[in-house]
DNA sequence: CCGTCCGGTTGATCCAGATCAGGGCGGGTC
DNA sequence: GACCCGCCCTGATCTGGATCAACCGGACGG
């Protein structure tokens, strides 16, 4: 019932994937499986997302039939995780990194969905093909299950299922909020408030104003807020100039004044 | 687990609150139970929605628990059912009629983020809060379950957790469709697509050729649509110039040439 | 070392859609 | 009947953000 179709058991693995698809940019896209002599038991005990995503609602005696569903890959950046409109075959669940969910139209414009990043579960789908394309923005870790060892483990820990109910519900309600952001706010609104909703999920530095990481080249920030990145950069000057942020390197924004980004958001 | 925090059992009716919150149109905004003396055991077994939302996932021998567990009432248009941010007590399934959903920024500005017909479900919630306010857009009936009981229903019948997880991945996958119609359509494009959409979903006419029913005043379409209803008027306005669509009367569009529509797309 | 490339930034210009303004029409009330 | 009020349509004008173009600086490979 869950994800309708019952996935047809394919083997192609994510690292096959990877290397059946046009690598999208002139960079090596190699992938390679690691880990996979260690103890299978043992594997998810010792993994970083453990208590987050799908594995949460696992006690630690069911791990061993978690670490028999699932294979850990790691994947360099620019790496296609899942392609929108294939087979949905399989799910991946994020331990390290940040990959970004996309949809193209006809003539090549693209809308990033989502930011993926530890604990995130991808490749979630209605019908039988993938709603959305996943691809790595910086080197990742992603925790492969097939799609058939997810239907088992749902069947034996009804847990789980309660746990995908979860995320599914909060990522609809991000969704939504989405659309609000897309279809309501000026371009200084919602660069705003990307950078409040961030700095919210990030820790604060060293001497506690609150930072934001942001290893996605500005193209795609825009791809994600509606925005070109020319447009981007304006607003994020403007900011600056107002002394609401502070850019300390290309990829991480000092918020030296949430109150006023809260104020245009 | 499934929506979080537990609801507490607050015996506000929908009808109450309809009540309670102020009228936003000065015509009248009464509401009131019907049915409430008809056989309980009979009542869901003769509804329209029978088959689909959640009491889809529940077998004819379920019956009497779903009649104990909801209950009908009918709605007048312009009545607001659920409001953003208030305390979440109740889902309502809708049997008849349609209903807008929308947030609010604190200006003012509104985002329509769908409207529910006969089979959706509304109400759901992540956290104690409604995610958005529910509003009829025409006479409408619904059916309410307060949230204990709804999770009572889940925990004596599974399949209906899997058919809210069903429910809300496709909603969710809607919500993406959305996004890239937001982020990356033009105002054409968009038109098209939310007439396409809907034509898929209504039954064509006598004659066959497709066609839209349109009860919701242009401005909400427009709020849907990220579109100001002058934009909107224009581009239909177009669209029948260029033969694709007729407008029969204010509320119904006919699909002369679906081709032409998908183009646009 | 020097090109080349790519991401980011800035300035100049353009345009799709918003905004402003006016008018028509159908349904309601008195 | 006359009046009012929403809703819709249309035209004129405005503008926020897109587009076009140029430049900069760091990362790369030779």
């Amino acid at each position: 019932m869950t994800f309708s179709v019952a996935a047809t058991a394919t083997a192609a693995t994510a690292a096959a994937m990877a290397t059946i698809v046009p690598p999208p940019a002139p960079t090596a896209t190699r992938t390679h499986e690691s880990r996979a002599a260690e103890p299978v038991t043992g594997r998810c005990a010792g993994c970083s997302a453990r208590s987050k995503g799908l594995c949460g609602a696992l006690t630690t005696g069911d791990l061993p039939d978690l670490s028999a569903a699932s294979r850990p890959l790691d994947l360099l950046s620019a790496t296609p995780v899942v392609m929108e409109g294939e087979e949905a075959t399989a799910v991946f669940t994020v331990m390290s990194g940040m990959l970004k969910l996309y949809k193209t139209l006809p003539d090549g414009r693209q809308q990033i969905t989502g930011f993926a990043t530890a604990g995130d579960v991808i490749g979630l789908a209605v019908g039988t093909g993938y709603a959305y394309t996943a691809e790595t923005v910086t080197a990742s870790t992603v925790c492969r299950m097939s799609r058939t060892a997810l239907h088992r483990l749902m069947e034996r820990h009804p847990a789980v299922q309660g746990r995908l109910l979860a995320m599914t519900s909060v990522e609809l309600s991000a969704a939504q909020d989405q659309i609000l952001l897309l279809g309501c706010k000026t371009a200084m609104e919602r660069v705003s408030s990307f950078l409040l909703a961030l700095s919210r999920r990030s820790r604060p530095l060293a001497d506690g104003t609150p930072s934001v990481f942001l290893p996605m080249p500005k193209v795609d920030i825009g791809a994600y807020l509606g925005l070109r990145p020319e447009t981007l950069s304006r607003v994020l000057r403007k900011l600056e100039e107002a002394g609401a942020i502070t850019r300390l390197s290309n990829d991480r924004i000092r918020i030296e004044n949430p109150a006023a980004l809260e104020a245009t958001a």
